[in-house]
DNA sequence: GTAATAGTGTCTTTCAGACAGTATGAC
DNA sequence: GTCATACTGTCTGAAAGACACTATTAC
């Protein structure tokens, strides 16, 4: 690596660069959270909208991403916002050998954004919004803790920790063990699992080589795993790393920001918001607790408004706009269980 | 990428795109932070340490970062983060003229990061330590309310609000009026200052024409403030924006993550910490609670050893690993005032 | 009535925020 | 002693978390 101390003045650039921009389109089937994505055929994996960004086309990187996801997606987006800019070498296998070579094959550079939208369930678009945990099975943890943890990624993670208990010992303090890793985001022994944590959890699943990520360097694929059971769906490129962020941002932002609204009907039952919000954080809620949150909080007023689904009517709310002037962090500031 | 149906093929992007990596190296000197920043010479405005990503040169995109800050900082950094990532048109106002016209000058997207360091306080390195405060002055609360505030800022954003309060009324409902805005992001009539809504804050003095962003474009620069004061140094290119981005990052992320602790040495006392927090986050906080937190939440243990500094020796405290493999997310939930 | 869904009342524990005090050193 | 800095004990009120209970509809 040529160093020019200090020197402002820096050499040209030698390869071309590409920015890919790629959104995560977030909406709600029901109580599922779903995601837009498109597969080529039916063999091979599906893939977030994206393309590359042109400064001559599109005024903003936001407004790029709002451009693909329109002809895409052929969705026109509302709440959009950036995730991370991704830019590991080697983020396609097949460049990264050419590029190498000294060809011009532009270097790519992905931005992540996560946009939320209302989609009607119509029947016919359905397949092209799968399910958000079929791609993250061990994120779903509304039923309890996912009998997938247990009987297979723990078990699996135990032995790649095992593999290297010994050197832990002696290695760096500064670095957490595989294994406390390992307790640390799959909890188990008493420690909570920390919904946020879905990057973290999906990079130590890549790590230690049980998830695919769709052309990335094989770097640790090698390591074989004979049983390996499969982890979820995988996607194109990066995209399912792009989506284990969006995923875990939400989680985050649902908790001080009112972002769920924009996923919401003008209109809904608190039970249908706590539903929502169950689906997208992945646990159960203390129902009485939420009520109280949310209504207390001022994040909802009643409508006047009752629905009639079966059993007794249920009032309508609407989202409350006045908070965002009154407080400074509206969000769900949710607990767990219930 | 070329994609399933709906817009297969992308045109090759007629435009050379550069990625700009851009760097805020933070530290404290005593109790006041400070950035790395140095200026070309004494007439121009200080700028953070940067540059153009290379993928021959830097393997992945923080490589790069920590090359530039070896380079223009000489500082080998440990904590970095990515922050955020600026592509808006017209980044360099000279760039953006001539590549309307159709030239072939880059357009350049710049990636902002934030790092944690330790600076002796070397005198000669003082000068390439400013303050942080002195880019933001609006934002330093440790001595109460800044006059700054309500002799110059809030006056001068009451004109700017008032100029639309017409608007507001008849304007879409969803988007918060100016006075709206101002209120919130600048406190006062018993709304609290929220310390994390720096780059909000800094967004709309820009917005307003209150503070310069060098080279950037000028649309809003017309709106000349005669009598306009000071509001703090300005940087070059976007860099006070990428500055604003990190100071609130920070600011929220220390209520989360342990990463004082990065800013610390290895043995401290519970004030010199308290601080050190205080000056980051800038308010004081209440010394009971605050040693309250720190302690029960096991995020330090005593070394047993004392200092002695003019008064009763304080206790010696070392940041405690084990936090975090402990608790899902060990931060000082700092509280207000004190 | 029974099943199904909606909604409430209140107790306990935890913890943030604030009070006012005591301890140990240099001089 | 006085000044300066370090440290502690305890009250209060707001919420988070959990308990069990009542209400209104369709059939």
């Amino acid at each position: 690596m040529p160093d020019a101390q200090a020197s402002p003045i820096h050499k040209p650039v030698s390869t071309t660069i590409e920015i890919n921009l790629t959104g995560v389109i977030l909406a709600m089937q029901g109580d599922h959270p779903v995601i837009y994505a498109a597969a080529r055929d039916a063999q091979s994996s599906p893939g977030l909208p994206s393309g590359p960004f042109d400064p001559l086309r599109h005024r903003t990187l936001e407004l790029g991403l709002r451009n693909f996801a329109a002809e895409q997606a052929k969705l026109t987006l509302g709440y959009v916002e950036q995730l991370y800019t991704f830019g590991d070498r080697g983020r396609h296998a097949a460049e990264r050998a050419l590029a190498e070579e000294g060809s011009l094959v532009p270097h790519v550079v992905s931005i992540g954004y996560l946009a939320l939208t209302r989609v009607e369930a119509g029947a016919a678009a359905r397949a092209q919004f799968p399910g958000l945990y079929s791609f993250f099975p061990w994120e779903d943890w509304r039923k309890g803790p996912p009998k997938l943890i247990d009987q297979s990624i723990r078990p699996l993670l135990d032995i790649w920790a095992a593999d290297h208990a010994a050197e832990a010992a002696s290695a760096d303090r500064r670095a957490l063990s595989r294994r406390e890793r390992v307790a640390l985001l799959f909890g188990g022994d008493n420690r909570p699992f920390d919904e946020e944590k879905v990057l973290e959890r999906y990079e130590l699943l890549y790590e230690a080589g049980l998830v695919d990520e769709a052309l990335r360097d094989g770097r640790e694929a090698a390591k074989a795993w004979p049983e390996r059971p499969a982890l979820g769906r995988s996607m194109q490129a990066d995209h399912r790393r792009i989506l284990a962020t969006a995923l875990g941002r939400i989680r985050a932002k649902l908790k001080y920001r009112p972002v769920i609204f924009e996923i919401m009907p003008p209109t809904f039952t608190l039970t249908d918001l706590q539903h929502k919000v169950e689906g997208i954080s992945g646990h159960h809620l203390h129902k009485q607790n939420f009520r109280r949150l949310v209504e207390s909080g001022g994040l909802v007023e009643a409508t006047g408004e009752q629905t009639n689904t079966g059993g007794r009517p249920a009032a309508l709310f609407r989202f409350r706009r006045e908070v965002l002037t009154e407080r400074p962090a509206p969000g769900l500031r949710l607990g767990r269980s219930g």
